[in-house]
DNA sequence: ACTATTTTTTAGGTTTGTCTAAAAATTTGA
DNA sequence: TCAAATTTTTAGACAAACCTAAAAAATAGT
């Protein structure tokens, strides 16, 4: 009986069919970790509830339980029940894995291909998932190594490791004081349209000059000399330094 | 009853719903496109059957069978059971655009990020379902439009029309002419890295200096002075101007 | 503390793409 | 030409990823 069983998984390795135990993380699976590697940093690292991962995923909660079963099966994820879900080791280096190439195939479409930094959140959603350690080695070289991606968003290295960047919200700095504009908290088109707009891109330089008492909104002097009203919303949406 | 459904469908249409049934290809789909079209032309225009497909996809008859049905009723292929399928226009339109995205592809892997050609067919085979038209437009631009692939393989343009080119098969050419490498028919690693160890790559100059009368191997001298011996097996595979 | 509400899970189904086994059609060849 | 071999299709199942409806657990409000 055992020994039948220890016969027959001998014969499957001889075949190199355990392989597929191992492998396999499917696209719709990669999803779910990088969503809930994210989530669970904006919650500061506490559990991610069923009902965020289903607003998030478009989907309904009950296929979110489905999945996260499955996953903790895997080993991917900590999964207790009606109490949220954190990531194993196993399961944040996938994640990490799918936002390297997510953010690095973003330098590659802005930098080489010439896309605006509204245009390419959804080719780079396919693109995370093309399954090659050199290719994404010999992109990442390519492109330079960058630390980060055309939203000031940071570019895991190989091994995982996140370049950390000092920075705070727009909204939090004092009047006469000058910072650099070094990313968004948004990524909708429509915001970052908003910014092309008004000329403030990466890199920027951002004078505050004045911040309205009523609602505040502010007025900033750009490097070009130009002074542009940017509202709170937006303020709190452009991380600086 | 008929008024019912007409108000049904007034109603899809209404909320945008109809659009599912133009779109959507799956990547599956695309591939059996793809590999029709290849083993049609393979056929001089012939139906392709079902054990070929089977056999080329990796899966059983019956699950080719499922699929044909499903094509046919989609309109991408033309189907009469037994008789083996072509393509329609819609269907060729696909294909011819899988492939292009392949092959512009493949161009990326070897010029920009220096792969080998014997290691980018893999990588080729995910990125080729990369959907975005703009991107592959840009891709384009960006590789300077090529016209060959690095197997020599003719790249269609956004349109579907294939470059062409005169070229026939080393065992053809008669002693003492020269010729230049083309293309190959066979794309494993094992035959590429065989041509590498020779010194044989695309754009090589070729002169036949023997051919031997008992096996029809070939003794040719390279534009580099090297004289190299190559099997009949390898000169039915490599195709010469 | 104990209902009422909200959140999450379970139960039972669907679709897509696969499989095996068996039936049907076609082709081969004596 | 017609029986045997081959090819193709059909029938019936299964796993993955989704759904709706209903049950169960957790949380909140008085
Ligand atoms: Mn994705
Ligand atoms: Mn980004
Ligand atoms: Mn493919
Ligand atoms: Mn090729």
């Amino acid at each position: 009986m055992s020994k039948n069983l220890i016969n027959w998984l001998e014969n499957l390795l001889l075949w190199g069919i355990i392989i597929k135990l191992k492998a396999m993380t499917s696209f719709t699976e990669e999803n779910y970790l990088k969503i809930i590697y994210m989530l669970t940093e904006q919650n500061g690292g506490n559990e991610v509830s069923t009902n965020e991962l289903a607003e998030i995923t478009q989907t309904k909660a009950a296929s979110v339980s489905d999945m996260l079963r499955k996953l903790a099966e895997k080993n991917l994820i900590n999964y207790r029940k009606y109490q949220g879900v954190t990531l194993t080791k196993e399961g944040q280096q996938i994640a990490l894995s799918v936002i390297r190439k997510h953010r690095l195939w973003e330098v590659f479409l802005v930098d080489k291909l010439g896309f605006g930094w509204d245009e390419i959140h959804d080719i780079a959603e396919q693109l995370e998932h093309i399954d090659s350690k050199e290719l994404t080695e010999k992109l990442d070289k390519f492109l330079g190594s960058p630390q980060f991606d055309p939203h000031g968003d940071p570019i895991p290295d190989s091994k995982g490791k996140m370049p950390s960047m000092a920075s705070c919200k727009l909204s939090e700095v004092p009047i006469d004081q000058t910072v650099v504009m070094v990313g968004v908290l948004v990524h909708s088109p429509a915001f970052l349209q908003h910014l092309d707009k008004n000329h403030i891109t990466l890199g920027s330089t951002i004078k505050i000059q004045e911040v309205s008492e009523f609602d505040k909104s502010f007025t900033v002097l750009l490097n070009n000399n130009q002074s542009v009203f940017v509202s709170n919303e937006v303020a709190k949406n452009l991380l600086v330094k």
